[in-house]
DNA sequence: GCAATACTCAAGTGCATGCTTGACCAAACG
DNA sequence: CGTTTGGTCAAGCATGCACTTGAGTATTGC
């Protein structure tokens, strides 16, 4: 099975930094070269292409290069998995306080044996 | 005004550790104590303890002293916050997608053969 | 050919992160 | 009482990250 915590690792610390997330945001309306990328951000364009390296070592972007320019475009499967990751933890801790809901109805705090599932 | 930008930051710089996603994997299932949230994870309290510290300060997590330990509980809001600045991301690339339609499927090099490195 | 454009590589710098150890405090327990 | 348990604070350290500059390469356009 993958190792999808290293995954998970890339993609989330990718997501970390201000300056890939406004990447991003201008990806989800359309491919991209490094240049135009960079346009908003007050850095170097060495800056922005470790930035996109970042990206790309996440598989949160893909990008080919034709020509002088290179083109990136967002992979949205990646996302996808952060997206689960997150909602699956948020329906857990949901789930459980509708259980929890139920069992303050009727029962006192102190239960020592907590069979889980 | 509210600089959701450096909440976001908090929220996936806080998501990019392993350990810390750890925590919120046993979090999800219910509230717990620090060394609770220690014990699989092969590191000195005091580590944990800081974690603790980084996942509280981005929202993820609330925590409260009673007694001498301390038990800490997930904060939804913030889980939904980065769930839904990825899955608004997500969805302009798809609609993007749709509005383009079929007709931007021209010229491939080659067939779809995505170069995984 | 020549110059501008668009990117790429390498090395270096300064600050943030993830961890450690050691001292310390306060609640629980015998 | 004294000891264990659970947590907290403060340095300190090693690594990683976000940049920079400076030099270099490949295309495009005149």
């Amino acid at each position: 099975m993958l190792d999808q915590t290293a995954d998970l690792d890339r993609v989330f610390q990718a997501l970390a930094d201000p300056g890939r997330r406004v990447m991003m945001e201008r990806l989800s309306q359309g491919p991209a070269s490094v240049s135009e990328l960079a346009q908003p951000l007050a850095m170097s364009l060495a800056a922005v292409l470790q930035h996109v390296q970042v990206l790309e070592a996440s598989g949160l972007v893909r990008s080919q290069k034709s020509g002088r320019t290179r083109t990136c475009s967002i992979n949205p499967a990646a996302l996808r998995s952060a997206e689960q990751w997150i909602s699956a933890r948020r329906a857990l801790w949901e789930r459980r306080l509708d259980r929890l809901g139920e069992v303050l109805e009727t029962s006192p705090p102190e239960d020592g044996t907590t069979g889980e599932r």
